[in-house]
DNA sequence: ACCTCACTACGTACGGTGTACGTAACTAGG
DNA sequence: CCTAGTTACGTACACCGTACGTAGTGAGGT
């Protein structure tokens, strides 16, 4: 009972403001924010303590007074982001209206932070707005006959979906958008190299599929189909 | 013509052994299997230049002859890796079979090598093995009557699907491994954590999710239920 | 046969990273 | 008021990707 385990803590359990000394100068809020401004600027490869330290305008030290390991400051991020979730006190009684509203929502924040979807991957947090988009989630499903688990299982399906095809939209956009010189010939050294190779011969139907004029992709419409597919589906076993 | 784009090469493009001058020492194999033999050991992040250049026994800058820029190494792990698909020569006939045992390779893929989601994530590569598995997958939808456009979406759908599914359950299953002390007091301090938020009372749902007696997790059931309801919705819109 | 030059090999060095550690200043509770 | 816990932060270490320069090697053209 000496000392409580000391290094793995988990950053949410501890308070923002300790009792003794004297009063910190930045809050949570404010270290995500300089963070996020960084990473939506330049990227998140570019977020790093020193970088953020420097735009809150304190020494790369003192950030770990806040933030014990860098991991923890993605959580801040990630939480900080998702405090803009706009849950109604009661779900509607509609599910499936419900959980596509909730996946619109999750596509807008992932486009308005194109590092989000990078950061989400490995494990689900438990950060303040998580725990409040889980529970709403759920909430949304109370009408639905169905054991937690599964209704876990559905929101985890929605979310994997909807991280996969903003993945998918966002690299694909940056694929079109003005790059920096050097990724512009990277990306023409890419196609060139492809087109070489379906030129081959070896690959027929890559090489149609590359032909055909798919005309103006609409990535809402993609999307949205997508995500009634799944839906759909569940909702078929579900009855 | 003085000189080509010579910083952007993509790795596919250059011919492994070069005309002119002494043989070089090791293949593309040779490099990627020793990078897979220390993030199969150690992790993805194990993975550095120097260790990949030591696990071969040359000097570390030795190694930026075969391997321009680090990211080039992590196209030769992952394609290296996919050289494992067994793939027909002609597909059944049977296209959701086909897509299913696809998947399931894919599967089997990700768990032997569970740094593969992560490599994966950006956008899809041109690597042979890559366009092997590409052509193979569409000629599988060959009796479908659908634009090669909705193919690939299905493809990337069933693919990201997997990438998601088995990224939780590697995450899972890293949660019930035995772990090194410091993770081991890490996960006990997230879920004591979670727990002393349930016990709040404001998320009276997740605290009944938890309270849940699911029983032992069927993952393959899982996972199977989940691809079958993608690829049913598929079958429906297409039809 | 030889010359030449692209290619291989690799040591050194630079700028970046996360973060352990030690020290000094400060302030709220006893 | 005193003291103990917090905050602030400079220094330092180990490691990273990789630019650059140099030396050696061996196949091609003559």
């Amino acid at each position: 009972m000496v000392g409580r385990p000391a290094v793995p803590e988990v950053i949410w359990a501890r308070p923002e403001r300790a009792g003794r000394g004297p009063k910190p100068a930045f809050s949570r809020a404010d270290i995500a924010d300089a963070a996020v401004r960084i990473a939506d600027a330049e990227g998140i490869d570019a977020v790093s303590m020193r970088k953020v330290a420097a735009e809150l305008g304190c020494g790369t030290m003192s950030l770990y007074n806040y933030v014990p390991r860098k991991e923890d400051l993605y959580e801040l991020m990630v939480d900080r982001v998702s405090a803009a979730y706009e849950l109604p006190e009661h779900p509607s009684g509609d599910w499936r209206a419900d959980l596509v509203a909730l996946a619109h929502q999750t596509r807008a924040l992932m486009h308005r932070h194109t590092w989000v979807p990078r950061l989400m991957s490995p494990v689900y947090g438990f950060s303040p707005n998580a725990l409040r988009f889980l529970e709403y989630a759920l909430s949304c499903l109370d009408g639905l006959d169905a054991r937690f688990g599964e209704k876990m299982e559905l929101i985890a399906m929605v979310n994997g979906m909807v991280t996969t095809y903003v993945s998918n939209e966002i690299a694909t956009a940056e694929r079109s958008r003005s790059l920096p010189w050097s990724e512009e010939q990277e990306q023409a050294a890419r196609t060139g190299y492809l087109i070489s190779q379906i030129m081959t011969g070896k690959y027929p139907r890559m090489a149609a599929a590359f032909a055909e004029d798919s005309g103006p992709i609409d990535l809402d419409g993609v999307f949205d189909r997508a995500l009634d597919r799944v839906l759909d589906s569940f909702e078929r076993s579900a009855s």
